[in-house]
DNA sequence: AGACTAACAGACAGGTCTGTCTACTGGACA
DNA sequence: TGTCCAGTAGACAGACCTGTCTGTTAGTCT
């Protein structure tokens, strides 16, 4: 079960660039950042950087599922940190994204920017694109199980509300817009089940 | 009032640059787009991009600016369509968002996709939250003449939902979104107004 | 005719980027 | 002791990018 006692720190050097990557990708966007510099502030080789991640573009797509992992599960953290009831489910989730704003260096949604510089049929488009589906598809069983007679619309409109709350955060963290989606999202769980 | 006539075709070299340059940074991003491919592409002398354009951020902006006009022209056209109530007009602007998404190449917020490949202080972030905040104004004073009892947190809900959408079309230009956000700003605009 | 101006054509410098390659180091295991 | 392996250090090729500079062409005004 271990993993192999004589593999140096488990793939410390692995996770060093990722971590990296992950801050600096996020602050300046991928495109903003050359492998030169990630090696540079990961203190790692050249070489060790290309056996894990022979592309950059790996390096990225690795960014991104780290992103996925983080956002979404701040998501169903807010959600679970509702209550019970899938209702309050629906609009609790939107205190990740104020949380979020909140937080020292947010800089919007790492999927849309990141989209927003990459070629149109790349890879990163379509794992952007699973991302934002798989999120959907949780609201929407969440609307579902709210009851909510057009889950598929209920759950459109709240992740856009989500969208459009990460999309501003690329020019100001303003809490304030955070605060905005989330009594949007009452607003229409309120009117979607009424 | 009429520009001088000995001045060849009023600026065409400066247009063709333009038009192209926004054909371009649209599809692929300013980063993505060299000034050597706009100069291919419209036909022109390096010089003569550089005596318009002293530095490339000088097009970016300019294509900005074209941006700024084009989307703020449609918004304030589908609002007016939409009839004399500033309720409906409220409501009627998000058949901007409809149409955009309907438009062949339509590719997101040039704005959002510009800012994010952009370093955090920029003149180019700086454009972007004017551009914003002069929507969000027009938008506001739409919301006050509606009657709403907050007309600048329905303002900020309904950009919002515009910023979201838009955002969401870097992904793909599916007009179900666009047609989710103009449902759901029926619905806020009649919540906050009943 | 002469001066001016806008634009064309394209070489060039200097920098940055990705990705490859060689040579070396030190620990683990047989 | 010898082998393997992850990692270090850094040179290098080749592409691309911005911005500058030289020289030429053609039309317009005086």
């Amino acid at each position: 079960m271990s993993a192999p006692a004589h593999r140096v720190p488990a793939g410390s050097a692995r996770e060093r660039i990722l971590d990296t990557a992950f801050r600096l990708f996020y602050a300046y966007g991928p495109r903003g950042v050359g492998v030169d510099t990630v090696i540079a502030e990961s203190g790692v080789a050249k070489a060790t950087l290309y056996k894990h991640f022979p592309r950059k573009d790996d390096l990225v797509l690795a960014y991104l599922d780290k992103v996925d992992q983080a956002w979404f599960g701040a998501l169903r953290a807010a959600a679970r940190d509702a209550g019970d009831d899938p209702r309050d489910q629906l609009v609790g989730m939107f205190d990740a994204l104020v949380g979020a704003c909140r937080r020292e260096g947010y800089h919007g949604c790492a999927f849309i920017n990141t989209a927003a510089e990459s070629p149109a049929g790349s890879e990163v488009h379509a794992r952007t694109v699973e991302h934002k589906t798989v999120v959907r598809a949780w609201v929407t069983d969440l609307a579902r199980r709210a009851g909510a007679p057009e889950p598929e619309l209920l759950a459109r409109q709240l992740t856009l509300l989500l969208d459009g709350g990460l999309a501003g955060g690329v020019l100001d963290g303003d809490p304030v817009i955070a605060e905005a989606a989330r009594r949007s999202a009452r607003a229409l769980v309120d009117a979607a089940l009424a």
